[in-house]
RNA sequence: CGGGGUAUAGCGCAGUCCGGUAGCGCAUCUGGUUUGGGACCAGAGGGUCGUAGGUUCGAAUCCUGCUACCCCGACCA
C-alpha cells in the first residue's frame, strides 16, 4: 500500500489539511481565507442540509432569506453584539468602479461612496430583528419560527479549510416568542436537534451543555453548545443555540400586545450550524488511508468495481455490475458503478478508500463462476467473499453496522480520553501531555477561567446539561465549587 | 496582527550559496501489452521559475516591495 497521506501520528494537523484536499472536499481559493467547496465535499454538505432541513421542518420551522448586507447603523444597536463582531466585519463602502485615467486598469470610483456603509453579515440577528419589528404587533403574530440557509463572512486572521474560513455556509434559525419560557424551550429544542443530528447522521457523539459567560454568543443570555472530541483529543464546537432574551427586541424596539393586553418586548432565540461540521466529520472518523464517511451522509454508500481481462469480459462485467447496481438502487442505496476502463482495480480501491465510500463491492471472472462477490467495509478495512444471492440485504445490514460502529468507535475514543481531576498538577499534565476532555472543579469566575486559559490554552467548553452537583474546590483558585465543568483545548 | 518558513510544468521536488537562458518523479497525451490492491514498454506535449520593480551585457539565482500558503502566538463558529 503506497503512502499518500501524512499519518495522524506524524502530524495530525497536516493529516487533516492533506486529507481535505486529496479527498476532493475543498481547496483554497484565490481569495484569502475563502475556500472552494468541491463537488464531492458539497455533496456531503447537501446531505447534511437535507437531513437538518427535514428536522427543522418537523419542529415547525420554515425557511426564508434575508439580505447579505446589513446597514452599519443596525450593528451598533445591541452593544455586546457589536463588540463581539466588530473586529471581523467586511465593509462595503462604494458601489461603482471606473476605468483609471491612465488606462492601467480599474479603480473604486471615489464619487460612488455609499451614504451608509454596509456590513457583510457575520450573522443576521440585526437585519432580521429590524424586519421582525414590522411583522410583530400582537401575540397572535407569534411565534415566528424562521430558518435561513446562507453564507456569512467573518474576517478571520488564521483560516483552515472548513474549520475556520472567512466566508462559510451555514443555517441560522431566528425565532420570536411571546414568553421567556417558550423561547428557552425553543433554545433547548434546537440544541437537542443538533445533538441528534450529530449522533444519528454524522455518527459523532457530542456533549451538550451551556457556555460560560466568557464563551457566550455576543448578545445572548445563554448559549447552548454541542462539543465533539476530535481524534487528537481537542474539542470542536459543532453547533450552538442561543437564548437571546429580550436583548434584540429592545435594541430594535420589537413589542407586542399580549393576551392580557400588556405591551411587552418579544423573546428571541437563534441557532446555527455551519460547514464546520464537515471538519468535525473528517476529524472524527477518518484514518491514515483517507476519509471514513458515515453511510447516512456518504454521497455514494457503495462503489462497485469490476475486475476483468479483455473486451469480452469487460462487456460481461458491465452487464453484471449494472444489474447489481440496479438491485441496490431499488432498495434505496446510493451506488456508484465505476466501470471506467481508464483505471485499474487497484487504483480504484485506493481512490475510494481515500474518499471514504463505506462499502466496496468487487467482482471478477472467478466470482462470476461461483456466483460470489467481494465485499469490503471502509471503517475496518475488512473484506470477505460472499454469495451474490442476498446482496441487497447484506449491504443494507453492513451500512447500518458501519454507521453504528463508527459512532461507537468515536464514543469509545472520547471515553478513553476523558478524565476527572482534582489537582492543578493532574490538570496540566493531561492538557499538555495527553490531550482530551477534563472534568474539573471551577470557582465560577471569568477571572479564573481566563487564567487557566492563559496558563494551559484549555478553555471551558461547557457546563454539561444535567451536570451532577458535587462539592469540591476549584483546581486553580482552591475556592469552593459545586460542580465539575468540561475543560479542553479547542479548535 | 507579530515571529519563522515556503513559492520553479497539473501535483511533489532539485537547481539559488558561486548569475550564462531549466531538470527529475508522478500526472497528462499517442501506440502497444496489461487488469483480483495505486501496471509495464516506447514515444510526445507542457514552465516568460508567485508578482512588481531594481542591479547586470545577461537573473529562477543578487537586492527591494507586494501577494498567497504552512508552522508558532494573539482573536474566533
Amino acid at each position: 500500500m503506497g503512502k499518500f497521506l501524512t499519518t495522524r501520528e506524524e502530524n495530525y494537523s497536516q493529516w487533516y489539511n492533506e486529507l481535505v484536499i486529496k479527498a476532493d472536499l475543498a481547496e483554497n481559493s484565490a481569495v484569502r481565507g475563502c475556500m472552494v467547496i468541491k463537488p464531492y465535499g458539497y455533496a456531503i454538505w447537501e446531505k447534511m442540509q437535507a437531513a437538518l432541513d427535514t428536522m427543522f421542518k418537523e419542529t415547525g420551522h420554515v425557511n426564508a432569506y434575508f439580505p447579505l448586507f446589513i446597514p452599519k447603523s443596525f450593528f451598533s444597536k445591541e452593544a455586546s453584539h457589536v463588540e463581539g463582531f466588530a473586529k471581523e466585519c467586511a465593509v462595503v463602502t462604494h458601489y461603482r468602479l471606473k476605468n483609471k485615467a491612465d488606462g492601467s486598469g480599474i479603480e473604486v470610483d471615489p464619487e460612488a461612496k455609499l451614504e451608509e456603509e454596509l456590513i457583510v453579515r457575520p450573522t443576521s440577528e440585526t437585519i432580521i430583528w429590524s424586519t421582525y419589528k414590522n411583522w410583530i404587533q400582537s401575540y397572535r403574530d407569534l411565534p415566528i419560527l424562521i430558518n435561513q440557509w446562507a453564507n456569512v463572512v467573518r474576517w478571520e486572521m488564521r483560516t483552515r479549510l472548513f474549520l475556520r474560513t472567512a466566508e462559510f455556509l451555514w443555517q441560522e434559525g431566528h425565532t420570536a416568542h411571546a414568553t421567556q419560557e417558550e423561547a428557552i424551550e425553543e433554545t433547548i429544542r434546537m440544541i437537542n436537534v443538533y445533538a441528534e443530528f450529530a449522533e444519528k447522521f454524522m455518527a459523532v457523539p457530542v456533549i451538550k451543555g451551556v457556555k460560560t459567560e466568557n464563551e457566550r454568543f455576543a448578545g445572548a443570555i445563554d448559549t447552548y453548545t454541542i462539543e465533539a472530541m476530535m481524534q487528537d483529543g481537542k474539542a470542536l464546537q459543532s453547533g450552538t443555540s442561543h437564548f437571546l432574551g429580550q436583548n434584540f427586541a429592545k435594541a430594535f424596539d420589537v413589542k407586542f400586545n399580549s393576551k392580557e393586553s400588556k405591551l411587552d418586548y418579544v423573546w428571541a432565540t437563534s441557532w446555527g450550524v455551519s460547514t464546520r461540521l464537515m471538519g468535525a466529520l473528517v476529524m472524527s472518523h477518518s484514518d491514515d488511508h483517507g476519509l471514513v464517511l458515515p453511510p447516512k451522509l456518504a454521497p455514494n454508500q457503495v462503489v462497485i468495481v469490476p475486475i476483468y481481462k479483455g473486451d469480452d469480459q469487460y462487456e460481461i462485467m458491465r452487464e453484471a455490475g449494472n444489474k447489481i447496481k440496479n438491485q441496490l438502487k431499488a432498495a434505496g442505496i446510493s451506488v456508484l458503478f465505476d466501470d471506467r476502463d481508464t483505471h485499474k482495480p487497484g487504483w480504484k480501491f485506493a481512490e475510494y478508500e481515500l474518499k471514504g465510500v463505506p462499502v466496496r463491492l468487487a467482482f471478477g471472472a472467478r466470482d462470476m463462476e461461483n456466483d460470489t462477490i467481494e465485499i469490503a467495509r471502509r471503517d475496518t478495512l475488512e473484506k470477505q467473499t460472499i454469495s451474490q444471492e442476498n446482496i441487497v440485504e447484506t449491504v443494507k445490514q453492513l451500512l447500518e453496522d458501519i454507521q453504528e460502529n463508527i459512532y461507537q468507535k468515536a464514543l469509545k475514543l472520547r471515553e478513553q480520553k476523558t478524565y476527572a481531576v482534582d489537582t492543578w498538577e493532574e490538570f496540566t499534565d493531561i492538557i499538555e501531555n495527553k490531550g482530551g476532555f477534563v472534568y474539573a472543579h471551577w470557582d465560577g469566575t471569568t477571572e479564573t477561567e481566563n487564567k487557566i486559559k492563559e496558563a494551559t490554552k484549555a478553555t471551558i467548553r461547557c457546563i454539561p446539561v444535567n451536570n451532577p452537583l458535587e462539592n469540591g474546590t476549584c483546581i486553580f483558585s482552591g475556592k469552593p465549587s459545586n460542580q465539575r465543568v468540561l475543560f479542553a483545548k479547542a479548535y
